[in-house]
DNA sequence: GATTTGTATGAATAAATAACTATATAGCCA
DNA sequence: TGGCTATATAGTTATTTATTCATACAAATC
């Protein structure tokens, strides 16, 4: 079964205003992380599971230098795990917040293109 | 009363397998806006309620040029409100997902931080 | 209208980095 | 040992962008 996580509102607000400085440039790091299409598509096909190299670089349309780089530093910023067997190299995601930030992030994507749409239909009608 | 936001595992993973690549640049340039500690500063500030620019350039050390500049930009992606009154400008949160990604990703780099803390301890003693 | 105040913007600079090409390393097998 | 495969890395280029300084704009007040 699925576990669940619950976000209290204004327990986040306080977290959020005490936040010190250096925590801050922390944060701002790991969402730099996330900032670039091509890793967010590395990230959702480690969603599914672990990946090699190799296959990452064939379900998505890159070069492998550049998806062992992307892999590399994502490794760096403890975000993704590696696993040796043999010559081939799995990956797969360390941190799940990432992967509920994401999933928070592209609904208020979705929503604000729904508002945009109603509004649209508003103003032609 | 605060607000609760729940959010179950197994759909965040399907959610974001199923995410389009056009979705996953929408997200990106999102992320993109909260990988600045400088705006993260500012989107601190703007927790507690709305500020005018000048608040904020007294508020967080920056100039005034470049408060605005960031704020401009927040504001055409949509993540926060302007509001004028007379001379002064009052910005606020739009979207309050960009907070909990903020309390979601500060949670994972403190919860890092403690893993770490505690293997030196273990191999210290 | 002139001045002051709050905010926005344009130009210039410096720093970061994604992507590419080429090459290196490392493990496996013949 | 030599070749093959999977992955990593070095050097380079091009692009993006945060910041600063100077200035423009806009609203209020005199």
């Amino acid at each position: 079964m699925g576990t669940k996580i619950i976000i209290d509102e204004e327990e986040v607000k306080k977290w959020n205003l005490k936040m010190p400085d250096e925590m801050l440039t922390a944060v701002a790091n790991r969402f730099k992380l996330l900032s670039e299409p091509m890793r967010l598509k590395i990230l959702r096909t480690l969603c599914e599971s672990e990946r090699t190299v190799q296959e990452i670089v064939n379900e998505i349309n890159a070069s492998q230098a550049n998806v062992s780089k992307h892999l590399a530093l994502m490794h760096d910023n403890g975000i993704v795990n590696r696993r040796k067997e043999g010559l081939k190299c799995y990956y797969s995601i360390a941190d799940d917040s990432i992967i509920f930030a994401c999933y928070l992030i592209s609904k208020s994507v979705v929503e604000n293109l729904q508002d945009r749409l109603s509004w649209l239909q508003e103003v032609e009608s």
